[in-house]
DNA sequence: AAAAAAC
């Protein structure tokens, strides 16, 4: 459990250096009684709902969700599901169990678990698309779902999981390796190899792995030039899927992979995991995903409920780094971590440059950066020798930096959606101009 | 609108 972060002070001394909403925000939001960071955790600390439906139902049924002690069953077609209440339940295989208590530390199915755990390990094997908090055990659901669909006796590809980056290819590969330890499943990365150690794809012997996780580019070049064969699958999984299917996204490459996968294997389960789904992704969902069982939640308030907030807005550019210099780091030595987020590859490269300049510590991280030295440099950041990473939307989503440490993180928002989609954060400070984009996120809130 | 993957 990660306790909150302490705010560094009351209200009063925070002012000392925050400033107080403009007039601006005060029309856009609350009563001007209200500071913003009042405004916005406890009024949105609703009771959760989770929406059930088999996907044709128009009609959502919504269960109240009060701490999952009575949702027991639901149904979707005409399968029944029986809520999982502990892992037994599920009927895994011993290894696998062992996996989850020993090297998990799990005792029982998270809620999100309980409920997709038998939709995903019950014949017909329906798809899914399910919707699950961050830090709400939604990776555990699928690569428990791949794992025990994977027939350990036959070495060949049997489960695919594709993510938006390398980084978060890797992250579930790791944990797959380790809930999986006792289980013999092999299991494999597929993400661009870097330079050093680079095989060409006609050299490069077919896969044998059962479980393979990468990224769409590499899973597409490995299954079009015949390496990765995708006969056999049995089970095909999006992680990050909102945004594997958005049109801004890889929608072309997801459906692609999907269709062909589908079609050489005859129907494989496909399963959709977010953190969030946007309409005109639900919409597109729904005409992919025919027949499928679908979780959502109601709204994504939860990651906003833990989190305090802090605005402090700066006139110009340079008075944000005079902020980070003189506040941020100061703040966040008494919380632990830091990471800064910022828009483009640019300003990371270049707030990283005149921090550093100045003689204070940070490493930065982006797509620009060689597949070695990310590594290297989230890796510093995990093991927790350095203590504050500047970083873009590579790291904005399904980045777990809980599995490192247990104290607070907090986090520099430069961008307007970063931050919500990011894992584990107490805290956040937006730097912002004067003037645009704090109505923008205050409707957000 | 930029970032991500990967060509």
């Amino acid at each position: 459990m990660a306790e909150n972060a302490a705010p560094p002070a009351k209200t009063e001394e925070k002012r000392s250096w925050a400033d107080e909403e403009s007039d601006e925000e005060k029309e856009a939001a609350a009563p001007p009684s209200q500071a913003a960071d009042e405004a916005q955790p406890s009024e949105l600390k609703k009771i959760e709902s989770l929406s059930i439906s088999d996907g044709k139902d128009s009609g959502e049924r919504l269960l109240d969700d009060p701490d999952d002690s009575e949702i027991k069953a639901v149904t979707s077609g005409d399968t029944v599901y029986t809520s999982a209440v502990t892992f037994e339940d599920l009927k895994l295989s011993d290894e696998l169990i062992k996996g989850l208590y020993v090297e998990m530390g799990f005792s029982k199915p998270s809620k999100i678990q309980a409920i997709t755990l038998p939709m995903i390990l019950t014949p017909p094997y329906k798809d899914l698309v399910a919707q699950a908090h961050n830090g709400s055990g939604k990776t555990t659901c699928f690569v428990l779902g791949m794992l025990s669909r994977v027939d350990p006796k036959r070495k060949i590809p049997q489960a695919i999981c594709i993510c938006p980056t390398r980084e978060l290819a890797q992250q579930n590969h790791a944990v797959l390796l380790k809930m999986g330890k006792y289980t013999g499943i092999t299991s494999m990365c597929a993400i661009p190899s870097d330079s050093a150690n680079y095989i060409p794809i006609n050299k490069r012997p077919p896969v044998t792995e059962q479980v393979v996780i990468g990224t769409p580019g590499t899973i597409k070049k490995w299954t079009s030039a015949k390496k990765l064969s995708t006969r056999d699958m049995k089970i095909l999984v999006f992680d990050e899927a909102d945004h594997m299917l958005a049109e801004d996204g890889f929608r072309d490459d997801s459906e692609r992979i999907m269709k062909e996968i589908q079609r050489s294997s005859g129907g494989c389960q496909v399963l959709l995991f977010s953190a969030t789904f946007n309409e005109a992704v639900k919409a597109f969902v729904s005409r992919v995903i025919k027949d499928g069982n679908q979780i959502f939640v109601k709204k994504e308030e939860l990651t906003l409920e833990k989190v305090k907030q802090y605005k402090v807005q700066c006139p110009d550019e340079l008075s944000k780094v005079e902020v980070i210099k003189d506040k941020i780091f100061e703040f966040g030595q008494k919380v632990g971590q830091t990471i800064i987020f910022v828009r483009t590859r640019n300003s990371a490269r270049m707030l990283h440059q005149s921090l550093t300049e100045e003689g204070y510590e940070c490493t930065s991280v982006q797509g620009a950066l060689k597949q070695e030295d990310r590594d290297q440099i989230i890796k510093e950041f995990k093991d927790g020798l350095t203590k504050v990473l500047i970083t873009t939307d590579l790291l904005a989503r399904g980045f777990d930096q809980r599995q490192v440490l247990s104290s607070t993180s907090c986090a520099l928002i430069g961008t307007d959606q970063s931050w919500r989609k990011s894992s584990v954060i107490s805290s956040i400070i937006f730097l912002r101009f004067l003037t645009g984009g704090v109505r923008k996120i205050l409707s957000l809130l």
